[in-house]
DNA sequence: TTGTCTATTGACAAAATGACCATATTGGGT
DNA sequence: ACCCAATATGGTCATTTTGTCAATAGACAA
């Protein structure tokens, strides 16, 4: 037997998946190539970049991750002017060797995003 | 207290993430805009748009979540060649909806990942 | 003191993914 | 007949990743 699921199943769910996604990782390491900066400052700059919208969590969850990759790493801020500590990111030599992988994949990410773009005209 | 993970936690971790991601569906809908096609058949297509070496199996989990959501509906294949029966997919209107969606956020994906590209320079 | 903005994190549920295996049909080789 | 390869789809279970809600905490203004 094939039959999947009974009969109609409850089709039509309508949610909206996060759709332009892996974007946020390479975006945080282009942003942190030009200084080393806290969270919630990067989830501002990110999200100027084009990528607004997303939950402050997974920015602070993609942080911890890509540190304990050794992509970079975490101090505490000693000069705090406002609001409780901040942990402040730096990139790792490591880190700009993977930025410049991440690189390649975005550009071939472009070019498939190019074909599916053209493949309707 | 603030600190995270023990003295020097498990830095380093090696293992590379599938970067090219979030283009399965789209590309599937693109695909099923020519017509309709079997999954075997529709993983080949979208390996040559430039998403090679995913598995099968999330073909499979993608159509049959797409079918899910009604983007696509299935039907069994009457004529057979060869192996056994196929399912074969077809784009609704809801479906083609969808597609005029998702290319308006390629587009942003497209753009975000070009600011990306240039703040490098 | 209450509320707002800044700033980070915990915890649990829900969803996605990975890895492995099961099944089914046709065709070719031995 | 038997086995193997290619085609074609799917189950299952463990692990990973995400989503969501809320807790904590300092500075400052009303």
């Amino acid at each position: 037997m094939h039959g999947r699921r009974g009969p109609h199943g409850g089709r039509h769910g309508r949610r909206q998946r996060g759709r332009a996604a892996h974007l946020l990782e390479p975006a945080l390491l282009v942003v942190l190539q030009k200084g080393p900066a806290h969270g919630y400052a990067l989830a501002e700059q990110v999200a100027a970049l084009g990528l607004g919208g997303l939950p402050l969590r997974r920015v602070y969850r993609a942080l911890q991750a890509m540190e304990e990759l050794g992509w970079i790493v975490s101090t505490w801020d000693v000069e705090r002017t406002q609001g409780p500590p901040r942990r402040v990111y730096a990139l790792t030599g490591e880190g700009e060797r993977v930025l410049e992988q991440w690189m390649t994949d975005l550009r071939e990410s472009r070019d498939v995003i190019d074909r599916l773009l053209q493949r309707r005209e």
